[in-house]
DNA sequence: GTCTATACTCCGATAGAC
DNA sequence: GTCTATCGGAGTATAGAC
């Protein structure tokens, strides 16, 4: 694997587990073996652009992980159950989740730096319109879809938060649970 | 006011706002106007416990906060309605929302700090507890209103933090018209 | 109870050799 | 394309005067 690539794989597991000020440029490095010479010939404007690059090769693993499990499922209820288990298996088998939420990074980061606002924000706008078109297909109208896709969207990303918190992937299991009742036309 | 809760107070904003390795001590001490000495007597063990204690104070006014809305109002709907509805003045009047969530120190801190993610714990758990309360009271079973509570408060989680990403209000507005949906026995 | 002064580490970033 | 060496500043924490 090329440097570029295996900097950023890299750094993306630490921002995502650390948040973007928890994470030194040396700890990366270290990750890395390389030298500082290296990363600033990769990323000349350091580590905000090293972020950028880590959000934006994020948006396509996880769009494209969760886009195979619901062209893989018939339903919303059942595409997104899939994801669930998925989610809360890897909780228990790793001890944690943070790979599969950006969570650190936003609350850090939204309020203080637009650009890193800004790609994090696609992301969440992406992982919608996968939701929102697979509840189309279920037949909800446009409106419904809408809501229920951020419904969707919040109450995965809170649950993962509580997750976190509790030390336990009991909040998603509830939730797995509950999104059936949700999923029903008003 | 005495020093001490002068500090707890600023720092508290500051670490829901940029997180916790986000906020150097100096920039404390600065918002404060004491000095080093002054910080370390009343918290000898430094910004760590300074930490725990903005997150116990934090716990009170929180709660004590939501307590009071689901006291004025009839019905779990209403009252979780009207405190959505405060979110989102508040978000639209300040641009912001850190105030009412820890999201920032759960994501950096749980998976790192022992003691710190479980004050973190103990606010959303309660926090669920006055959801489940009056969910109860509506006349939910104790289980419904377990699940109920857990996805009231995840969603809302959720919800801010997409308001952070996207700069908007919309998810919570979004959110506060589809509860009245979800909040029904199956 | 609060101050100043200081210690020492680590930060992100740059320069220049190879 | 990667290295080493170094900079200036900010990080947390401590010691001791008042």
């Amino acid at each position: 694997m090329d440097t570029k690539s295996l900097i950023i794989e890299n750094a993306t597991k630490l921002f995502q587990h650390k948040g973007y000020m928890g994470v030194g440029l040396s700890e990366i490095l270290k990750t890395c073996n390389i030298s500082k010479g290296a990363l600033y010939y990769h990323f000349p404007n350091g580590k905000e652009e090293l972020l950028i690059a880590c959000l934006q090769a994020l948006n396509s693993v996880i769009t494209s992980d969760i886009e195979a499990i619901y062209e893989k499922h018939p339903t919303t209820i059942e595409a997104t159950n899939a994801m669930i288990d998925k989610l809360i298996i890897h909780f228990d088998f790793e001890g944690t989740i943070a790979g599969y939420t950006i969570s650190s990074i936003v609350t850090e980061m939204a309020s203080l730096n637009e650009p890193v606002r800004i790609a994090c924000a696609q992301m969440y706008e992406k992982i919608e319109h996968i939701y929102f078109q697979k509840l189309v297909t279920d037949g909800f109208s446009t409106e419904s879809a809408k809501s229920f896709a951020l419904m969707l969207s919040a109450s995965i990303e809170g649950a993962m938060l509580l997750c976190l918190a509790q030390n336990s992937s009991k909040p998603l299991k509830v939730l797995s649970q509950v999104i059936p009742n949700i999923l029903k036309e008003s």
